[in-house]
DNA sequence: GAGCCTATTATTTTT
DNA sequence: TAATAGGCTC
């Protein structure tokens, strides 16, 4: 042990040996913090903690299995079994089904993933009566989801005449009710969604105080990764469980939070001193994941943000080379450049598809990629976006086998009463929910119920319901005595899905019935790992739940060597030889969503510093002209963040661009001049976008005029070279008044060197000093 | 009730 | 553009 304590630095090394008591470590990008928890929980293991006692929560469940190899690498495998780790909704997940009976769920409940939960809601909404355009049900959803998160349940609601008024005046005076329609169905249907996992847990902890005890005893210490990112509900959580003993030791960075927008509340990591008493705050500054260049250009963009905590990232990194900047005429030219871009490096570094990684603001942009990575042969794998268990055809099998679990699951039922077709229409099923709701009953328990129901369905229909009701049953009983392989099996083959998709002939179809190929080989997977592991509980259930909270990420590449494309929200936490940012464009990143509020212009900020500091050696940020989105090609405009990293960290390969991303003519001093010469941007609607492209006699004009074109120009701010002469006298933001005592460079490089009556002589780069002549 | 066709909508990020 | 939901016809 002590050789691995002795490989950690001093910064490092404290909260490792901290053993008891509230603890924060802010931990800057690439500062070593995976090996700081790791090490600190091998450490507690190694002063006798018993690894039954400690809880780690991380991000993502990959995240956790690593972390558990590398412990198991410290402290021996067998030790390493028995810590409780993974992320919030796998661990507590599998305290609610212990739990389940106290709140009344079955333990064998269903979890809902988002599209469950979003069709109900969808037919809450009709069944309602309410107008869909206005209710729209992924809008409602979501608010549900904040509500749920910030632990507002449907009863809270009704008492808030805030929330009530709002929802009333955004003319949705309904909300309420569609809330508590949802979460009846879900109960009745012994469903969970993603945010029950968390609330339900809070309401486990706080209603019963035996069962809160228990886990305090049990969680004697308690770590927290991405503390950064927790929300309202998931830091309730944590409070509870460590009130007792307050071993707690929290992670995280507030630079990296990048998920305020589902509910994180970056006030969790900077109250954590107020929460707790004698916190013990560390810090970890020193960054060994990235070239000095990279690092010092990330830091010069987070600097732009004023909603932080104050910590300076180095690095003893050699500088490395410069960030490579690159215009693009088009998605499907930055495509080709990045693959050509990866080949080159590949051939003159001897390097793996493996060390490159490309980021993007939205999955839709992977497309481009995509393409030309296919066409050069460079094998990628996509993260994220559609993922495997979210194709239609997997959710089918899926759903049957959920089905056969709990027969309460609704939307498993809706899904596949019908499909492959076999009579059972939507009427039927209309007809069967409204009985369910007048009943209170779950539709399995309505058909199971016919005889006894006077419902207005034909014989044939009843025969064919019947039929599907004995065939689930008759799938329940072969689960009693095969295991979840054998089932899957059979249910793929009997249900007549794999016949379905046979029929169809398609190449996609062909593409379906290798993906239920696959996802039969996995469960068998599942299944002998369990007999290994002799932990043969509820398999099938325990196999359906790994699925639901399963991550993109969490699948086992265990292929080969491959380029990755992921968003830059999924590559928090890891990190890339080589890193091409892609999109780097106005109204995509930063998303034209989160421009509205300066919060939200922060946290994209935060995501483009997680994004750059995932690259280890080497950066490359590229934008276009134009761009297809939505079907169309549209115009685009480089990045504001582009120009908020200092130039010196750059290295444009295409000429800058002397129009930037404000706009061009707006200020008043060109009153005179005729604008539509001069737009750029955005003229005349109709003509093709392409056209809009300036011309080099226009370019020449704007030079002329504008030599110094500026991003952060406001409005009353004037740079115009004419007036920014020797011995002017100009008003600066932040410094205030000064005298400009010389001008040199020229173009981008045109500085002034002044001297300002409080802070001395400052030499600035005028594209960027924000000068207001006087 | 099935199947085809059309219209609409979406692209912010995810457990 | 692509995917899906809803409407229309048989």
């Amino acid at each position: 042990m002590e050789e691995y304590i002795a490989e950690l630095n001093d910064a490092q090394r404290a909260p490792v040996l901290q053993k008891d008591g509230p603890m924060i470590v802010i931990a800057g990008a690439g500062s070593g913090k995976t090996r700081v928890l790791t090490y600190r929980i091998a450490y507690l293991m190694h002063q006798g903690i018993d690894a039954f006692n400690i809880l780690s929560l991380t991000f993502t469940n990959k995240a956790a299995r690593e972390m558990k190899k590398r412990i198991a690498d410290i402290v021996g495998t067998s030790e390493a079994k028995n810590l409780w780790m993974g992320t919030f909704h796998s661990i507590f997940a599998k305290i609610l089904r212990f739990e389940a009976d106290k709140l009344g769920y079955p333990s064998n409940f269903t979890i809902y993933d988002t599209q469950d939960s979003q069709r109900l809601i969808a037919s809450i909404i009709k069944e309602m009566g309410l107008d869909k355009d206005i209710y729209k049900y992924k809008q409602v959803y979501s608010r549900i989801s904040s509500y749920k998160n910030s632990l507002i349940t449907v009863k809270a609601y009704f008492q808030n005449a805030e929330l009530v008024e709002a929802d009333a005046m955004a003319k949705r005076p309904r909300m309420g009710e569609i809330y508590q329609n949802y979460v009846e169905r879900c109960f009745k249907a012994g469903a969970m969604d993603f945010d029950d996992l968390l609330l339900k847990t809070n309401e486990l902890l706080n209603r019963f105080p035996d069962v809160l005890a228990k886990y305090q005893n049990r969680f004697r210490y308690i770590l927290v990764d991405e503390y950064q990112d927790t929300n309202h509900s998931q830091y309730l959580i944590v409070r509870a469980l460590s009130d007792k003993f307050q071993n707690i030791c929290v992670v995280g960075d507030d630079a990296q939070s990048i998920y305020a927008f589902r509910g994180a509340n970056i006030n969790n990591i900077l109250n954590f001193q107020r929460d707790y008493d004698n916190v013990q705050q560390y810090r970890l500054e020193q960054n060994y994941r990235s070239t000095r260049n990279i690092v010092e250009a990330a830091n010069s963009i987070i600097d732009k943000n004023k909603t932080k905590l104050e910590k300076v990232v180095w690095t003893a990194n050699e500088p490395g080379p410069k960030i490579i900047v690159n215009r693009l005429l088009t998605d499907g030219d930055e495509g080709r450049y990045v693959a050509s871009s990866i080949f080159e490096n590949q051939m003159q570094y001897q390097l793996t598809n493996g060390q490159f990684a490309v980021l993007y603001r939205t999955n839709a942009q992977s497309r481009a990629i995509e393409d030309a990575l296919r066409k050069r042969d460079i094998k990628y794998r996509i993260y994220g976006g559609l993922s495997f268990y979210q194709r239609k055809e997997i959710k089918d099998v899926l759903a049957y086998l959920r089905l056969i679990i709990n027969p309460s699951d609704e939307e498993a039922l809706k899904r596949v009463i019908n499909y492959p077709a076999r009579g059972i229409g939507a009427t039927t099923v209309d007809k069967l929910i409204v009985a369910a709701n007048h009943y209170e009953r779950s539709i399995f328990e309505v058909i199971e119920n016919l005889d006894r129901i006077n419902l207005k369905i034909n014989s044939g229909t009843k025969t064919r319901l019947e039929n599907f009701i004995t065939m689930i049953k008759s799938f329940q009983i072969t689960n009693e005595t095969s295991d979840a392989f054998v089932l899957s099996e059979m249910v793929a083959k009997k249900t007549g899905l794999l016949q379905e998709l046979k029929k169809d002939g398609t190449p996609e179809g062909i593409a379906r019935i290798e993906n239920i190929e696959e996802l039969l080989n996995g469960i068998r997977d599942f299944v002998e790992g369990q007999k290994e592991l002799d932990e043969a509980t509820g398999s099938l259930t325990e196999f359906l739940e790994d699925v639901a909270l399963a991550t993109d990420l969490d699948q086992d590449t265990g292929d080969d060597d491959r380029v990755a494309l992921m968003t830059i929200h999924l590559a928090k936490g890891l990190e890339f030889p080589y890193v091409y940012i892609v999109g780097m464009e106005e109204d995509l990143f930063p998303s034209g969503m989160s421009m509205n509020t300066r919060s939200e212009l922060e946290e994209e900020r935060r995501l483009f510093y997680v994004a750059l500091t995932r690259a280890e050696k080497q950066a490359y940020l590229t934008y276009t002209q134009s761009r297809y989105r939505w079907g169309k090609l549209v115009d685009a405009e480089p990045s504001r963040f582009i120009e908020e990293i200092d130039d010196k960290f750059l290295d444009f390969i295409t000429p800058v661009d002397n129009y930037k991303y404000k706009p061009l003519i707006d200020s008043d001093i060109f009153g005179e001049v005729d604008k539509s010469k001069l737009r750029l941007k955005k003229p005349v609607s109709g003509s093709p976008p392409l056209a809009h492209k300036p011309t080099e006699d226009q370019l020449r004009k704007l030079r002329k005029l504008r030599p110094a074109s500026s991003a952060n120009e406001t409005k009353n701010t004037i740079s115009i070279d004419g007036n920014l002469v020797a011995g002017a006298t100009v008003e600066h933001m932040r410094f205030g008044i000064g005298k400009i005592l010389k001008i040199e460079g020229v173009g981008q490089d045109r500085k002034a060197e002044i001297h300002f009556e409080k802070g001395g002589i400052k030499k600035l780069l005028l594209r960027f000093a924000k000068l207001k002549v006087l």
